[in-house]
DNA sequence: ATCTAGATGCGAATTATTTGCATCTACTAA
DNA sequence: TTAGTAGATGCAAATAATTCGCATCTAGAT
């Protein structure tokens, strides 16, 4: 049951030591959550999970850290919370029933050349993620609402 | 300085009296606000804005209202809050900086294609609006953190 | 002018997220 | 291997955003 000593990518050793943060069993658990489940998880459901061991403002903490690393990708789904999955995932968008809140996935991501002009017309160093959501009615939701 | 009551476009009303909803001054003064702002607006910034006069329990249901009428898009900058804008405005996305919080507009947008195909792929009945957001580091912040 | 569904204000409750601080622990250097 | 220390965690309390219940009010229909 317990899974938190697997073999973890030297990737993330290695950015975390870069930045002299620690490899604590926190971090390696929830990343080790993340790339178990290919759903966006929101931090009550690591929590559930871990079975509450781990406290929440660390899991709040753990997710910002992870994410200025580049290794967490935070996505707004208008839940009311924040969702993460991990950032080596195959890129992909949602799409979210503004009424019911169901989410389903859309592969492929088409942003790459969008990307590079924004990079130039924002004047920014560089870009680490994007997010695209879009919103409409699921068809249960569609034929409720007539 | 009270700019409430200006002509109103009449699809406004239209959309209000289809739903049997009222064409209150609260309402009509956030969308005017609104359309006289370029930059999507808070909660908080559009009761500064209209001097606290109105609740800000009903600024929560009016736009709550006012997005699933579609007139107005609700967007995340992870600001710890969410923003508004006119959904008539003209569409583009934004690029924003993780680490002051910087938004640039990205004008234009491309995604009506990707919208198409999402549509099918997703099963839904409509697709009323998307949120594309960039994330990196403005060159400012770049400096900074070397 | 009246009636009524829908809107608002107010206060209180919820929920998400952050912060301060004492304690703990992963890594570094000796 | 072991001590020393910066960085991490737990706990409790503070913030901040958003929602809800309910009494009162008002836009729009008749």
């Amino acid at each position: 049951m317990n899974t938190v000593c697997k073999t973890h990518s030297p990737t993330l050793k290695e950015s975390l030591r870069e930045r002299k943060l620690k490899a604590t069993p926190a971090r390696l658990e929830i990343l080790d959550i993340l790339s178990h489940t290919k759903k966006p998880l929101s931090i009550n459901d690591i929590s559930v999970k871990i079975k509450g061991q781990t406290d929440l403002a660390t899991l709040y903490r753990t997710f910002d850290t992870l994410r200025d690393l580049g290794l967490v990708t935070q996505i707004d789904f208008r839940h009311g919370h924040a969702h993460y999955e991990l950032a080596t995932n195959e890129h992909h968008h949602h799409l979210v029933c503004e009424k019911c809140g169901k989410v389903v996935d859309i592969s492929k991501c088409n942003t790459t050349d969008i990307e590079k002009q924004v990079l130039k017309i924002g004047n920014f160093s560089s870009i680490k993620h994007h997010s695209l959501e879009f919103y409409g009615l699921c068809k249960a939701c569609d034929k409720g609402s007539r």
